[in-house]
DNA sequence: ACTCAATGGTCTGACACTAGCCCAATAAGG
DNA sequence: CCTTATTGGGCTAGTGTCAGACCATTGAGT
């Protein structure tokens, strides 16, 4: 912070770059948090979800597609289709990827993250939540629990960002997507161990139960204790 | 949420208008948040911070200005001067306010302020503070607590910002000043009462009090009870 | 009175992005 | 085998945005 921080945090650029890169971060972002894990919709439809034209979306398709992310098909039941899956993390590679990121950004993303993932769990259990989100969110939790390691990150991923959406507050869920985002590359280099399973899965179960007894401390709580957990690991990596 | 909540949640639009749009609504945020109160920086420099060209600046300026926000003058010494002050709210202004958000966007806004503002006091009492942090805090506490009513509104959002600015976390500033102004309206059409100023003030010596003993529980209870009140009030016009 | 640094005002050529249209390929279903 | 709905592929004309250069104005200091 050099000068006014209020100053620079309001008068921050309007954009991160152009049209075409933030499509292809947007996709990109999409994949590798397996939201979506088989085709994308038509070209027409994904352009206006999307706010722009089927120029640019097809040229970040084309990017993705020569990075090897996608395979296009032709005609109809053609398509986008998504052909990559996280690799098995490798010795290394963790600290390969905290590198790529700045120190700084790395501080800042966990930082993030923490803020608006207890700030979800505490809101959701303010809420009075009725029976279909309450079984909503058991379902996530059954899902992540019974997840192979294939699946452990897609299932994790989706569990975390379910409480956000059930606050009913789009953008609240859409700032919780983008803290997970900012540290997927990170979480996709960690082994998936049996062990830590074990341990989040019952993390997530406290972190549940806390929400569905209507108590936002003990939300607020177990969110942070899981994190924090994760931030400790990757803080241990920088210089 | 219609379908797949995730898949809408990640592929939304990219963009929230074109350029000159979006750099306007930054600029008239600047204005209504009260960070920029005399003279706007220069435009070159400007542009820069605002990553955009000063084509495109010189725009929104020109278009603030024939909206009376803005006053430029030419020459050495000139610049963009902030003409304009928030007018003391009158009867009606709140409804009419609370009217033109649709239900949803309001309490959209409001969670999303509920969470990410507990989630940054939390976070700040979380942290190990140094004395120039903590001295910085108690110094926005002591100003929006011997604001006259015409500044009061400016000081309370510089105290509000500062708690997600001592994180240290830009991403956590950015979202609260976002999550700020979507409220910013409402707040200004809520006329300033001596015993409201009074009652904020005990708040906001509670939250400031939680975060320097280091108690993430009481911070975030202080800051939700503090939010809950203005929520409430709003909710009140709610059809 | 003059100078000059800082600032807004204007122009130009290049590139990015868009809307809308039509073509080409494909596979399910008759 | 043929038809057809659906989907990607490609083109064009028009608008938005940019970088950079140059002009016009102002007022503090000399």
């Amino acid at each position: 912070m050099d000068e006014s921080p209020r100053l620079t945090t309001v008068l921050r650029p309007v954009r991160a770059g152009n049209a075409f890169e933030e499509t292809v971060e947007r996709l990109l972002q999409a994949i590798k948090l397996g939201v979506v894990t088989e085709k994308l919709p038509p070209e027409r439809e994904l352009a206006v979800q999307l706010g722009i034209s089927r120029v640019t979306l097809r040229e970040a398709i084309r990017a993705l597609q020569e990075a090897g992310y996608l395979t296009v098909r032709r005609g109809r039941y053609g398509g986008a289709f998504v052909t990559y899956a996280p690799p098995r993390p490798r010795q290394g590679d963790l600290r390969r990827a905290v590198a790529d990121m700045g120190d700084d950004d790395l501080a800042d993303a966990l930082t993030f993250r923490m803020a608006v993932e207890c700030g979800a769990a505490q809101v959701l259990a303010t809420a009075e939540l009725d029976a279909a989100r309450r079984d909503a969110l058991r379902q996530r939790l059954r899902e992540v629990n019974s997840a192979g390691p294939d699946d452990y990150r897609r299932l994790d991923t989706a569990f975390h960002l379910a409480i956000a959406e059930l606050t009913g507050s789009a953008l609240l869920a859409a700032t919780c997507a983008d803290a997970r985002l900012r540290v997927t590359d990170l979480l996709n280099a960690i082994p998936v161990l049996q062990r830590n399973i074990e341990h989040a899965a019952a993390q997530h179960e406290a972190i549940v139960t806390a929400i569905l007894a209507g108590d936002p401390e003990a939300a607020r709580r177990a969110v942070a204790e899981h994190l924090e957990g994760t931030a400790a690991l990757l803080r241990g990596f920088l210089a």
